[in-house]
DNA sequence: TTAAAAGTGTGCATTACTATACAAAATATA
DNA sequence: TATATTTTGTATAGTAATGCACACTTTTAA
């Protein structure tokens, strides 16, 4: 493959950086276009030379996130529950900002249902026992609400605590009786 | 006038920035375009595009720091003898980095012909008793003299200090008998 | 001293970005 | 609700930056 245009990287470069402040500083849905282009100083023009629309803007975003814990899952391919949920657990605790701000807006559907397909997809692979659509569901949708109370320092104890409990609730939910 | 295109701005900003990082950690004489395009991330022959060359690039930003010390002299301008020569080596001690970075080169003899008429010029606006070009080179020589002592910290004794005797020698020195 | 390597300055065709303008849509305000 | 204001998404034509190639000069080191 031929190497990027360096404009086209410094462009992108440009636009993201400023989204993930302005994301973390006012919220996703107080976020435009035009603020975005302001900041990063480019034309508004440049934005949608590379993006749809802050949608668009953000699944892309969300796709790095999730490829980045999708290496971090490989790498760890022969964790336990328990482990392997702490690795989860940790990764969200280190882009707890990122995450929260997207829990708390009303306009990122999209990216619940992203990240729902994410854990079915990571703990399919997991659970290779049994082929059973409904117990997948019933534990990645478990699992998606105790993050999300996680992200939203809902909850107490620390982060290896609580994903420890999470792993222990996931196993004996798989557990055949 | 018209605004400049905001790409010629960035452009020259990372030129700039990335030179003069490299002047004061390597030394002008050290440094190439190829180096300075690879570190600010642009194409060599955008360099081109804005300077002949390195020397043009130096040359340009010493007319930025001479335009710079020439508002604060414009402002001070009832300043005496003393107190201007303060002025003048506290603006010399806050860019004392950039300053030995150009005296202790062997290719910036143009930075030092350019040091000395911008001093005359100066000094001649101070000295309006007397139109003796002799005289204004004798003090504006024997001041830049001690500039370059001061700046390779060659002196002792604070900036202050330094100033205001250098200031005192210059008034004994123009002083009619 | 000579050969190799690194840096210079320029030409060229291509591409990304630019400012500006506009109608349509969304949002704020009265 | 009606109206003003802001934001959006797109079109256009012009400009800056790009990558690459080339001959040439300077520096390095063998």
């Amino acid at each position: 493959m031929e190497k990027t245009d360096r404009r086209i990287l410094k462009s992108k470069k440009a636009i993201q950086c400023t989204f993930l402040s302005m994301l973390i500083e006012d919220g996703f849905d107080e976020i435009t276009v035009k603020e975005i282009t302001e900041i990063a100083d480019i034309s508004r023009k440049t934005f949608y030379l590379h993006y749809v629309d802050k949608y668009d803007l953000l699944d892309t975003i969300v796709t790095q996130r999730l490829q980045e814990l999708e290496v971090i899952c490989e790498q760890k391919k022969e964790a336990g529950f328990i482990e392997g949920t702490i690795i989860w657990f940790d990764y969200f605790a280190q882009h707890k900002a990122f995450f929260l701000a997207l829990f708390t807006s009303k306009s990122t559907v999209a990216f619940r249902e992203r990240l729902l397909d994410f854990m079915m997809k990571q703990l399919g692979e997991k659970i290779t026992e049994r082929d059973d659509k409904i117990l997948l569901r019933f534990v990645s949708t478990a699992v998606l609400g105790i993050m999300e109370s996680f992200v939203l320092n809902q909850l107490n104890g620390n982060t290896e605590e609580i994903a420890t409990k999470v792993g222990e609730l996931m196993l004996k939910t798989i557990k055949e009786i």
